[in-house]
DNA sequence: CTGATTTTTTGATTTTTATCAATAGCCTTC
DNA sequence: GAAGGCTATTGATAAAAATCAAAAAATCAG
């Protein structure tokens, strides 16, 4: 629980009262590696802290899987736009390796949000964080060679890198398997 | 005033008293063809409503400049990390026709938040839809012919193909503007 | 209206990257 | 430790799109 609670606490000086609140809605859930979170087609009702681990967030076109995203221990995860409209997810997700988690329900969260607003101002200010990372990723990647990707991926989150499989990497920088073989070989 | 009440009760049925808390703390601003909201370098502090109006978003790179987003009648637009961040923006934002907002200062928006809970949540509602287009945008975009994501602009933003040059238009579909030009030849 | 400037189109060529195909490496698991 | 199944690398070729260059069209100023 203090991993969650010291990222908490990084976002607002929020009550003790209302940290515990939240926490006593929280639920743990460990995911073997290779197992979803939470599958395409399925609405997704839970946010996720990765307490401990790696996951993988894509979807399918022409039946290969294309990667949104990687997200590692001390993020949250969730597929977004299903659990904001709470309609079915076009993403899945997956434990590239074991995971910890903590969880809490979209009906927990909001119920949260109506009775303790200072709950609601800390996810607001966590959005805040994710839009503009979303944001960066996306500016910052345009009119990038697939070799100048790489090297901002290998600055940036060296991670990935580490713990993915190339085909992985290579759909979550927009490019195929072979090209990122060849720009690894070239250093 | 009466489009951005229009918008904004869309999103929650807030009280009328919060609802004209918040229109309180509006002024109104018009902004000439051609002119900036905000430039590169400034902190970004006000959200602006584009009561009237067509804005285009952009950052410029090796002395191009490339589109980030075009935004339109209707809809919220700032320099979101800069806003959010209150640090100086890498993006500039030009008035690509004359253009009537309704603007709240940032340091009026957070003293609204901490006296009127309903204006923090509606704020997270709005923060929501915009983080679910944006990840929408950077998803459906992947792994796209230069051709694909043209016509998929054409079904879902007609008017920025009508009002944009189309060298604004290709940096923002990460081409050139001499591809989207032979694009735009062949239907 | 007309010359000047900017924007867009068109053409030729080069570069980048995808695709197809084969080989090599490597974990498993029996 | 060998067979089988993934994963990664390497090679040859094709396709997509960038770049360089010039012409045509549209816009603007006086």
């Amino acid at each position: 629980m203090e991993a969650i609670l010291n990222i908490l606490q990084k976002f607002s000086n929020i009550p003790q009262e209302s940290l515990e609140r939240f926490v006593g809605k929280l639920h743990e859930k460990s995911i073997p590696k290779g197992e979803t979170l939470i599958r395409e087609g399925e609405v997704c009702n839970q946010l996720s802290f990765i307490n401990k681990g790696f996951v993988r967030s894509y979807y399918f076109k022409d039946k290969k899987d294309i990667t949104i995203s990687f997200s590692m221990t001390g993020e949250f995860i969730a597929s977004m736009s299903s659990f904001i409209s709470q309609k079915p997810s076009y993403e899945t997700i997956e434990a590239l390796e074991h995971c910890h988690l903590y969880q809490i329900s979209y009906q927990d969260l909001m119920d949260l949000f109506e009775k303790d607003s200072h709950l609601e101002h800390l996810y607001r200010l966590i959005l805040e964080q994710y839009y503009v990372a979303l944001e960066e990723h996306l500016i910052f990647s345009k009119f990038k060679t697939a070799k100048e990707r790489y090297l901002e991926l290998i600055e940036t989150k060296p991670l990935i890198i580490q713990k993915a499989a190339v085909g992985q990497v290579a759909s979550y920088l927009d490019m195929s398997l072979e090209t990122l073989s060849r720009i690894r070989a070239n250093i």
